[in-house]
DNA sequence: AACAATTAAATTGTATACAATACTATTTGA
DNA sequence: TCAAATAGTATTGTATACAATTTAATTGTT
């Protein structure tokens, strides 16, 4: 008797969002193919530009990510010379991320590179700027969501 | 003596989708989790209960994925008693996904909860449509400036 | 000081993603 | 017609993601 409305793929704003990520993630993999930085590193490096040295804990919450993605990913910038990872001397459980020399170097090409691609968007910095600000606001939506379920569990638990 | 424009991470539109995606997708597992169904697999259930049977061709077409990532996926689904793989008889390169009873029986049951879902986010429809038409004329975008550059190595090839 | 609780990283296991390759079936062109 | 090209799927290899567990170091409490 009652209906239930139909869920279809195109009007899920989810997947506007996933897929607009991958396509993001694919276009500035080739734009870094120079540099031989995947995405996640990019970003990695870029937390790093701005606030080296970081821990690995300082650095996932900037991310959003955890040491099980992190400390693989740390590994390979390492090998590839763009990072040192060094245990704190102060506190033995903190392992230090620290650029290098070349990190350094060629931080200024890779702003430049990446510079470039911003402006192919075509869109003006306001329009990125209220896209943004929405992307933003339904992730603290989706926050607040799972905050209020957690408690709901909570509470269902006592 | 050129000044080079820092990037800085909360600035850069790319990390705000992927941030959001990946809130979206941890969002939605945890939703699905009764129906033990993990996001891309849900959404390659969306397009089935629209169009089955699909082809793994026609699928990725829809989803954007290739093989390497749809083979294992429906394979887990198929564990799972959602799909059937079968070849099919008029073309053998060809593997048709059909939908199972079990499939069919719990479409409305996942559609009510993913219902219930988006009114958690607290946005008109007005609103999501208007940030969906922003997000694919940024993926429009971006597959326009690849094809631009794909044609440019090519003329640079000859 | 002793020891439980907490914290930080690393590890393990599962599931995407995707480039590149392989394999088979079909289509096409000489 | 039959070999070359193409198409559809699967496989391999690399790199995320993340939950859950483990290990080691530090902190809090008595």
């Amino acid at each position: 008797m009652s209906e239930v409305t139909p869920v279809l793929l195109d009007e899920q704003l989810c997947f506007s969002i996933y897929s607009a990520s991958k396509k993001f993630n694919h276009f500035y993999q080739s734009a870094l193919a120079p540099f031989k930085l995947t995405y996640p590193q990019y970003i990695a490096m870029l937390a790093l530009w701005e606030d080296a040295p970081l821990t690995v804990h300082q650095l996932g919450q900037r991310l959003e990510l955890d040491s099980g993605t992190l400390t693989p990913l740390l590994k390979r910038l390492e090998k590839q010379g763009w990072v040192t990872r060094m245990r704190s001397r102060t506190d033995e459980r903190q392992v230090m991320i620290h650029l290098t020399a070349m990190a350094t170097a060629k931080r200024d090409e890779v702003y430049q590179r990446i510079g470039q691609c911003q402006t192919l968007l075509g869109m003006s910095d306001q329009e990125i700027q209220a896209l943004m600000t929405d992307l933003v606001a339904v992730k603290n939506q989706l926050d607040e969501v799972s905050r209020q379920r957690l408690i709901d569990k909570k509470v269902n638990v006592q």
